[in-house]
DNA sequence: GGTTAATCTGATACGTGTTTCATATAAACC
DNA sequence: GGTTTATATGAAACACGTATCAGATTAACC
């Protein structure tokens, strides 16, 4: 190596850490006091640096807020599982979808936070994409229903994926057109169910 | 009545012709400069009044974008009544939900403003269902569905508005999700449509 | 200690949404 | 004209996301 003079660059691990440590303040003030008390004038108050390194190390806001994506998602694949470890195979899915829903109506800030922030940009989901954690809900209701014998596993992969964004577009509707007269919400589940397993 | 000394108040349509003279303002900026130039200030200074005043006849930002979603929603819907125009009854359900999604996969920025707003609250939502414009494709896909033999007509509420919630997931999923391997989107659609039409 | 290079800092700046308020303007009446 | 009342205005303030940048700090080497 050529000479090594000067403060050396941070590791790729010293990098993660400091990231990690804004993103475990960022989701304290988050589940304490609601996503808007989120800024990066607070957050460099309440992580001891300046909003400049914020800047340093990350690309910006919404750089930060996904370190709230991932506890969120977390949180909802958790109960998913839970909820649904004591059922027969042949209801899982059905329970799955019903719990998925139900997270996010009674959590519409989240569902906001995951599925409506505003300046998420492709690149942003797609190397969030790479997280396990994120890909988690994506692999539950694909092993859910794979393991469903009324459907063949050969089309696991997109029926799952079309399940998903079908209850994430019924989520959507749920929160956002909250005073529209929906159908029950396990009808809607019924109906996007009855076309994903054939 | 009692004495009407002084300045009346504003009439109703007074009211409405000034809101509606900002959002045609609104709606000029944004589709010459896109969302981000659409801003009060902005407002104020190409519509000639103060940001007082916008503040004295609305809401808030969000009240003024929701002329903008209108334009959206006629857009869309018009697109779809046009697009399905020759074609036979059975065949106009898929066409409208393929010709929805692609819709707002290629105007994602149309998508952003009409579904995925962050201000919007359960409130400003409800007054803008009352438009007969916002109801325009929950009415379209309802006929859509009702004039289609293979399904019951007294159904066609629940499945339309259930459909009309899986395509907006899909397209949702599509337009924040981009780098994500999802199916066809003809593909998801079936799949939906499978479900919705028994 | 001295040198060197990466990092961090504090300050400053711009435009934003939002709110407040004293003051000015406008439109009716007598 | 004068009076009265609603509306409009301009300015200021606040916190925000974002950006820039000269200077201070830090951590390695010699």
């Amino acid at each position: 190596m050529a000479g090594t003079r000067g403060r050396p660059t941070l590791s790729a691990t010293e990098v993660s850490e400091f990231r990690a440590k804004i993103g475990a303040v960022a989701l304290e003030i988050y589940l304490r006091e609601g996503l808007g008390a989120v800024s990066l004038r607070r957050l460099s108050r309440d992580a001891d640096c300046s909003t400049a390194t914020l800047y340093a190390h990350f690309a910006g806001k919404q750089d930060i807020l996904r370190y709230l994506w991932g506890h969120v998602l977390d949180d909802v694949t958790g109960r998913i599982e839970t909820g649904i470890a004591d059922l027969p195979v042949g209801e899982r899915v059905r329970a799955a979808s019903v719990l998925f829903v139900r997270y996010w109506q009674d959590n519409p800030v989240r569902f906001r936070l995951v599925f409506m922030a505003e300046g998420v940009s492709r690149d942003d989901v797609a190397g969030f994409l790479e997280t396990s954690r994120a890909r988690g809900y994506f692999d539950l209701f694909r092993r859910l229903i794979g393991e469903d014998g009324a459907v063949h596993a050969d089309g696991a992969g997109a029926r799952a994926d079309t399940l998903i964004a079908g209850l994430i577009g019924v989520s959507l509707s749920l929160v956002t057109i909250a005073d529209y007269p929906w159908p029950d919400p396990g009808e809607m589940v019924d109906l996007l169910l009855a076309g994903v397993m054939r």
